[in-house]
DNA sequence: TCAACTGTGTGACTTAGTCACTGAGCTACA
DNA sequence: TGTAGCTCAGTGACTAAGTCACACAGTTGA
């Protein structure tokens, strides 16, 4: 991790609330914004409304998609809410371009982030694209704990997919004695088995 | 654009024939890429071998992937080739460091990039994600002259759906008399009504 | 001129996403 | 403490998209 704290020492910290709103697509660039805790989740929207989560801005990241915008010119192509209470520091642009270019540390917390979320989305891209719905979810349950405490249609947000298809590939994985079903919770009772349960019996 | 003429100077030209992999899926990173002249080809590949175009990088571009590669520490998360006779300029990691600190306009010219590609990946998510592909056809075949020397497998690519299914669509649009199908050629003949036709009537 | 290749058309099938609706569980508050 | 109104989950019916297999047409080159 690159230590940038004494470049940031002059910018004040501000706090959200959780679910809070902190860009919609559409919608012009401001500021920087530098998480100095919590999480913000960045995602995308169907006509459908339904929701595909892209990646995460979690402490000591900052918000690249800014960047992107204002040198781009365009505007937010997604959304990005709160998910906990998060401390943020804003930094104005001219004060972001100055940065960049009196602060070799800066420079390259920048360029990290730059690549680490240009590698997220060709990630996600990739899975959305290359792999079925029911790997994703597969394997989105795998690297949890046994104790999921998400709804369906959170859990449809992080792969991708919609609430429907999930709740029926849960259902039958229910069936198959891999996990159990509570209302907003998911137990995972036999994570072997998962690994290995390559298709859907109907 | 952002002159970097004299930053290159130093380095050497190679050129690539057309149709060539400038690299695969999974391979490490070597070199950045600076395209002279010509044009390269990024784009996804499915289990079933599908291909989905992500971006080109034409003439006075970066191929940031590597930049991505290098900083994550991870391998190229897709493939490239030339489309054509391609001239470029590769510079090794080291000097591309060095350029980075040393000059102004080198690190305004590669943060650009950067936030270009992100975007485009942003908008080539959204589109894939969001849009039906009969909707990303017709706004492909909008944007294309009247004459579009494409075959179906081609298209397909483009847009990130399958050949059968682009098929299918083009047939239909032939049908109400919209286009003309040649081997290898689509002719848009009424561009107006290709605009309106929201529907595909089975 | 014909074999091999590339491009197109199409039927049958599977998977995913959408829509509409039902009912179960939870919670606030009258 | 009963219940209205909410969120969450289950499901049938349907459509869109992708996959698979195969037929055949146009093109190319030995």
């Amino acid at each position: 991790m690159i230590d940038i704290t004494e470049e940031l020492a002059a910018f004040e910290c501000i706090e959200l609330p959780a679910n809070a709103s902190v860009f919609q697509q559409g919608q012009a660039c401001e500021n920087y914004m530098l998480v100095m805790g919590g999480s913000v989740k960045v995602f995308s929207r169907t006509a459908t409304g339904r929701e595909c989560v892209l990646y995460r801005i979690t402490s000591g990241e900052i918000c690249i998609l800014t960047t992107a915008c204002v040198l781009g010119g365009n505007h937010y192509p997604a959304e990005a809410v709160t998910e906990s209470t998060v401390q943020a520091k804003l930094i104005p642009i001219a004060n972001f371009n100055q940065l960049i270019d009196s602060s070799i540390s800066f420079r390259k917390f920048v360029f990290n982030n730059f690549s680490q979320r240009l590698s997220d989305l060709m990630l996600k891209f990739e899975q959305i694209n290359t792999e079925s719905t029911y790997y994703r979810l597969q394997q989105f349950l795998l690297q949890q704990d046994d104790h999921i405490p998400l709804t369906h249609e959170q859990l449809a947000q992080e792969i991708g997919s919609a609430r429907e298809v999930v709740s029926r590939h849960l259902k039958q994985l229910e069936k198959l004695n891999i996990i159990t079903l509570r209302r907003g919770l998911i137990l995972l009772i036999d994570r072997d088995k998962l690994s290995r349960q390559k298709v859907i019996v109907k």
